[in-house]
DNA sequence: AGTTTCGGCGCC
DNA sequence: AAAGGGCGCCGAAACT
């Protein structure tokens, strides 16, 4: 039985808070309380508390000390319901929810905020975000009814509640920070980079080879900027297109191996050198912030530091507390496994219900044991590859799986033709800007030259043609419904897993994925191994219900992240 | 001078 | 020959 209460903090302090009943309605008045926290620490029998946003609520209870078991954000389940509905765009405040409810002029949503280091959240919203809460149950009543509404209510209910259970989840990630040693980082810097010069300019590898790369074009050239890289290989007799590396690779000339070499070391320097530890490391902790929900299928963001993008080397500095270690978890084939869930491919099933390595099954079964083709195909599958050998081994993989490729190829035909796509649980992709509209050319996606492919006239239909933007929405949606509803199975097993580490010393504190780091106390190590298996059991059946897939995980107690792998 | 876009690459 | 999805981040370039 749950006990559900809803809580508002109120203008001018304090907090609303009310009792609900079974039916989501209040079962007692509206009662008044000077502290937030307070209000939440004297109910502790309270299993779910509804309330407009976990951003602003949750991490002032963290700071007092106060968890919660479960909660209901009505913001993102605004977010999703009207995704749901067909209705991407549409302001999803609870303020809009409330005035489209009451027919009013409906408020458009306040601008994001941008990501600094060490950024708080502010402590008071601005005015007219938060609601009396009797207008918030108003809200938070016609929200239950429009779960009713969904293509798959239970499922509709279930990733309402498990993108609550997300949001808890990077709150107290966030509070956490991720364990990292400043020195060991400055070490691998200094090996990899050499040392700094004063002035703040490159340090003295990336230097070295600047000069190697000045030296093989005969004249200064900098290898940081694309545009002297392309006229410098010009002049030298060399047309590339861009300085990207696969193209550079493919050149024979003498500038190629320091400027590949650059190139890599130059991003470890911008992106994860001395200045992004001054700026993202204080006390031992990385803290970026983990937005849960924050892309259109599901998948997490992080605000600051790029921590969903920490090169390998660098994790050699995610070093656990003395005394402590780091579950590192990774989750096997992610991916194909969901596809097998929710296409119900039988063979995939097959496959996928053992857990050993899927590939070299897959390929055992149509790619005569060559793992390497079979993992092309089957995410060429997934994201809508258009050629190259993913494309010539897709013929195979659907004679073998046949309707596992229909899943994905159903998806991205519903997409081309601008119809919903939703995952497993009803998370749903959102149209393309200028859907319907093919002729007007959006940005961001690539440019058709007309005089390279011209477009078939309405007269001349050609099987399998649509416009360029038609097959980018389909290879979006295409892989949406995979990484979409692989993103609602890992907000399950988050969730089961932070319900094992409440009982224990362990914490969350990094998540990317389809994988997890839980850091805990060396004794712990061996229960969260446990905790992680079953809560990966547990999101399965939880979303997927019946099924005979498995998702298995990698697993390394480790001290050091750069060792798990 | 400040803001937005681009090119490139890191991760999954 | 074609060039797969999702992101964030940085400096430079391009804009206002």
């Amino acid at each position: 039985m749950t006990d559900r209460w809803a809580l508002a903090p109120a203008e001018g302090g304090g907090v609303e808070i009310a009792a609900l009943g079974p039916d989501g309605l209040p079962a007692g008045p509206v009662l008044r309380e000077p502290d937030l926290a307070g209000a939440v620490r004297s109910r502790p029998d309270v299993t779910r508390w509804v309330w407009r946003s976990t951003a602003e609520v949750y991490p002032r209870l963290l700071a007092a000390g106060v968890r919660v078991e479960r909660c209901y954000d009505i913001e993102d389940a605004e977010t999703l319901l009207l995704g749901h509905e067909g209705r991407y765009g549409e302001p999803r405040s609870a303020a809009a929810a409330l005035a489209r409810l009451r027919g009013g002029p409906v408020p458009p949503d306040p601008p994001q905020r941008a990501a600094e280091p060490g950024a708080q959240s502010p402590l008071f919203e601005p005015e007219g975000v938060n609601l009396p809460l009797a207008d918030l149950l108003a809200v938070y009543a016609e929200q239950q009814r429009r779960h009713e509404r969904a293509e798959y209510p239970d499922r509709m209910r279930l990733l309402t509640a498990a993108e609550s259970a997300g949001m808890l989840v990077a709150a107290e990630m966030n509070r956490a920070g991720l364990p990292w040693r400043a020195d060991v980082h400055r070490e691998v810097l200094h090996g990899l980079l050499g040392e700094r010069y004063a002035g703040g300019g490159e340090p003295r590898r990336l230097a070295e080879l600047a000069d190697e790369v000045s030296d093989a074009f005969g004249r200064r050239v900098r290898p940081d900027l694309p545009a002297d890289v392309i006229k410098a290989f010009a002049q030298a007799g060399i047309k590339v297109k861009s300085t990207r590396r696969w193209e550079i690779e493919s050149v024979d000339h003498p500038a190629v191996k320091p400027l590949v070499e650059y190139k890599k070391l130059y991003r470890i320097w911008v992106a994860h050198g001395w200045s992004w530890l001054q700026d993202w490391v204080r006390e031992g902790r990385f803290r970026p912030e983990f937005l849960a929900g924050g892309t259109v299928t599901g998948r997490w963001v992080t605000n600051g530091g790029g921590a969903l993008q920490i090169p390998k080397v660098i994790r050699r500095a995610v070093v656990a507390d003395p005394g402590w270690r780091l579950v590192v978890a990774d989750a096997d084939q992610m991916e194909p496994r969901v596809l097998a869930a929710i296409s119900r491919d039988l063979g995939l099933m097959e496959v996928a219900g053992r857990e050993t390595d899927l590939y070299q099954s897959v390929s055992d079964r149509a790619f005569a044991g060559d793992r390497a083709q079979a993992k092309l195909a089957v995410l060429g599958a997934v994201y809508g590859q258009t050629s190259g050998d993913g494309l010539k081994n897709l013929a195979a993989l659907r004679r073998r799986f046949p309707k596992a490729v229909a899943y994905v190829d159903d998806a991205a035909r519903a997409g081309e033709e601008g119809r919903l796509v939703r995952t497993w649980l009803g998370r749903t992709c959102p149209p393309a800007a200028g859907a319907g509209d093919d002729t007007v050319e959006e940005a961001g996606l690539p440019q058709e030259d007309p005089a390279d492919s011209p477009a078939p006239g309405p007269q001349e239909w050609v099987p399998g043609y649509a416009s360029t933007n038609a097959r980018a929405r389909g290879r979006f949606a295409r892989n949406f419904v995979v990484q979409g509803s692989a993103a609602d199975w890992a907000l399950l097993l988050l969730a089961a897993l932070r319900r094992t580490c409440a009982d224990m010393a362990a914490e969350l504190v990094f998540f990317q994925h389809d994988e997890v780091i839980v850091h805990c106390p060396e004794e712990e190590a061996g229960a969260v191994v446990a905790a992680i298996r079953e809560a990966a059991d547990l999101a399965a059946r939880l979303t997927f219900g019946q099924t005979p897939v498995r998702f298995p995980f990698t697993t390394a107690v480790v001290e050091c992240y750069a060792d798990a792998k």
